[in-house]
DNA sequence: TACAATTCGGTCATTACTCAACAAATCAAT
DNA sequence: ATTGATTTGTTGAGTAATGACCGAATTGTA
């Protein structure tokens, strides 16, 4: 990993910040680049040195999401169920803005279908359906089942200002899963 | 005030917020212009670009900063003394870490008397040896005398923790100067 | 004391950012 | 529909910051 210009880090994390904060004021649709540049600190011509438009931007910033959870369940992978999903649940509340926005805003449908596509290509390596109470079943089903099932829980506890500690979120999504799969 | 390159501004801001972090961690001689670098995110050249060495940088830090007093001194300026103290208080509460470490360290001298000759500067309008109480007396002498309370008393807050809250600070030694001045 | 490792200042070519200006597109509201 | 205002996306010239490299000075420690 060649490291890249200091510059460019510090433009790019101060411009996601700034997204990330103007969702908790106002929706995606209503935030103007400039807005995004003013909380910034940057010039307005600076994001689209990185970006071509703002749905460009949301979209990358989605997709570094999605890197850093496929990167914690790589650090969490010889751990159950439980503890692999409090890993979960602390990242999402440590980003509750950007996710409790994700999942009410309009884009919701689409962020929903990215979320999705992750569960379920981690839950891959979880699910044998050559053995075990799933022998049998088609793995596809099995997938997009237990898939759907987390992604709703999540979207549960946002949609519902996370009523529940993680610590108990992830316990209990954790236990249904153990029980479940392998 | 043909305004500042957004880069300039940036870099700097970051640079003395890094070095007011730090003198939080260790006496200022300790630091290197690495350590500053480092905690302001940017290149060790890039300070050499805006000061000529690490107490070039302290010494535009301590002007800054009596700078800012001055301008709250005019923009209290028709407020009673307790009044305007609190503003002054409020301000040093809001820098503590800045103003506790200047008065404690090795350059403490220095930032005092840099502080006193501020304070007797701002001083020199509320003076009047004319009329009143200090009818007769010697200008130098008041302004001497009032400017080391007043400094005295701040360092002793600092040098204590703090013991008592800003807003007694404010009163208690505006009390003493209504008294006195007017 | 001698040695190694930092830190210091400084230079340099390259790169990212800034600012101002621009035309085109979008929006608001009569 | 027609304006007027805002936002957009792009451009170009100028500037600041970067990383790398350097020899010299300072530091720490074996």
């Amino acid at each position: 990993m060649s490291k890249v210009d200091r510059r460019i880090a510090k433009s790019q994390v101060a411009i996601k910040n700034a997204v990330t904060e103007l969702l908790g004021e106002k929706s995606f649709d209503d935030i103007t680049i400039q807005d995004i540049a003013d909380r910034a600190n940057v010039n307005r011509g600076t994001i689209y040195l990185h970006y071509t438009d703002k749905y460009d931007l949301l979209d990358k910033m989605i997709e570094e999401h999605m890197d850093n959870l496929r990167e914690l369940c790589q650090s969490a992978a010889d751990l159950t169920f439980q503890e692999g999903n409090y890993v979960w649940y602390e990242y999402f509340e440590r980003h509750y803005l950007f996710f409790s926005t994700m999942l009410a805003s309009k884009g919701a449908p689409y962020f929903r279908s990215r979320f999705l596509e992750l569960v379920i290509e981690e839950f891959k390596a979880d699910v044998d359906t050559t053995k075990g109470k799933n022998q049998g079943l088609s793995e596809e089903v099995i997938l997009q089942f237990f898939g759907s099932a987390v992604v709703g829980a999540v979207e549960w506890w946002f949609k519902n200002g996370m009523p529940l500690p993680a610590r108990v979120m992830a316990e209990q999504t954790g236990a249904l899963l153990d029980r479940n799969l392998e």
